[in-house]
DNA sequence: CACCAGGGTACCT
DNA sequence: AGGTACCATGGT
């Protein structure tokens, strides 16, 4: 038995899917079968990826796809987003190591909570606790048959009623109390996450970082992976390396003078750039196979 | 077994 | 304004 219910092409070239769906803006891909499987927007999906692009199966009926091709964005142009990049050696390098990588569009909930969930934890980890999340409060999802059974991204409804004890239970410790907050929050309406599309970086920044456990980072993060911000520059312990070690070599500079080199430097695709150096990073010195 | 991980916050000078 | 301990848990 089987049954896909639905499946697609999207032409698409230079699309590293493999770096793409690991590379820390998404946490619920796995390969199965040597294709990409997850959970998007509640719809069970899996992708195959060769040389001219991707191939998608979900398990209901599709007539529209736009939902998908905007989460991979694979309509960008992405030579001219890599053309935009400074011509410096890290950037050269970071671009060499890994053509292809992109940025996703996210459901802004699930990737503030992911990264509300983020903090001082290795990326397998957060996959950890996401998952344990998704199976306590997420619902069903409907999955090919044969399939391990799966669960939604829980809304912030479903996690604003539960208990701290409940979300310690799913390995997050001290982030507990931050993502039971910020989930009340947005359940209250205390902020509308769908109205920051239509603002301005700086204002979604500033509502952003109102929430409990949001600062800076985490809210750069959102503003990239979820909003589409590309000027968003988010600075973690990986990127904070690279920019000491390949900008700065001799004398670390003040966070004001850091911020002033970020927003100046990397041009209008300062978040995207700021994603090569973070997986070539991560990368370098590791076998590609990893 | 130390040390570190896609940080934020409260509390100190 | 700028530094620092603490938070919880698992990988390396």
């Amino acid at each position: 038995m089987n049954a896909l219910a639905a499946e697609t092409f999207l032409h698409v070239r230079d699309y590293d899917l493999p770096a793409t769906l690991t590379c820390g803006q998404a946490f619920r891909w796995h390969v199965r079968d040597g294709a990409w499987e997850a959970v998007i927007d509640g719809k069970w999906v899996r992708l195959l990826g060769d040389q001219t692009g991707i191939r998608a199966e979900t398990a209901i009926p599709q007539t529209d796809w736009h939902w998908l091709s905007d989460y991979l964005q694979s309509g960008i142009d992405l030579n001219s987003v890599l053309l935009s990049f400074p011509e410096d050696q890290p950037m050269r390098a970071s671009v060499t190591a890994c053509r292809g990588l992109r940025l996703l569009r996210q459901d802004p909930w699930e990737c503030l909570a992911s990264f509300i969930l983020s903090s001082t934890k290795q990326i397998v980890q957060i996959q950890q606790i996401i998952g344990l999340l998704c199976e306590r409060f997420g619902t069903h999802v409907v999955t090919p048959t044969g399939r391990p059974l799966l669960h939604s991204f829980p809304t912030a409804d479903r996690l604003a009623a539960a208990t701290e004890a409940e979300l310690r239970g799913c390995k997050m410790g001290f982030r507990a109390p931050y993502l039971l907050a910020t989930a009340r929050k947005v359940a209250a309406k205390e902020i509308d996450l769908h109205h920051l599309h239509g603002t301005t970086v700086e204002e979604a920044r500033e509502r952003l970082m109102q929430l409990p456990g949001v600062g800076a980072k985490i809210a750069n993060c959102v503003l990239l992976f979820a909003y589409g911000f590309q000027q968003a520059f988010p600075v973690d312990v990986w990127v904070m390396k690279a920019l000491r070690e390949l900008y700065f070599p001799k004398r670390r500079p003040n966070p004001q003078r850091l911020q002033r080199f970020i927003t100046t430097y990397f041009g209008s695709n300062a978040g995207y750039a700021q994603q090569y150096l973070f997986h070539y990073m991560r990368t370098k010195g590791r076998s590609k196979t990893d």
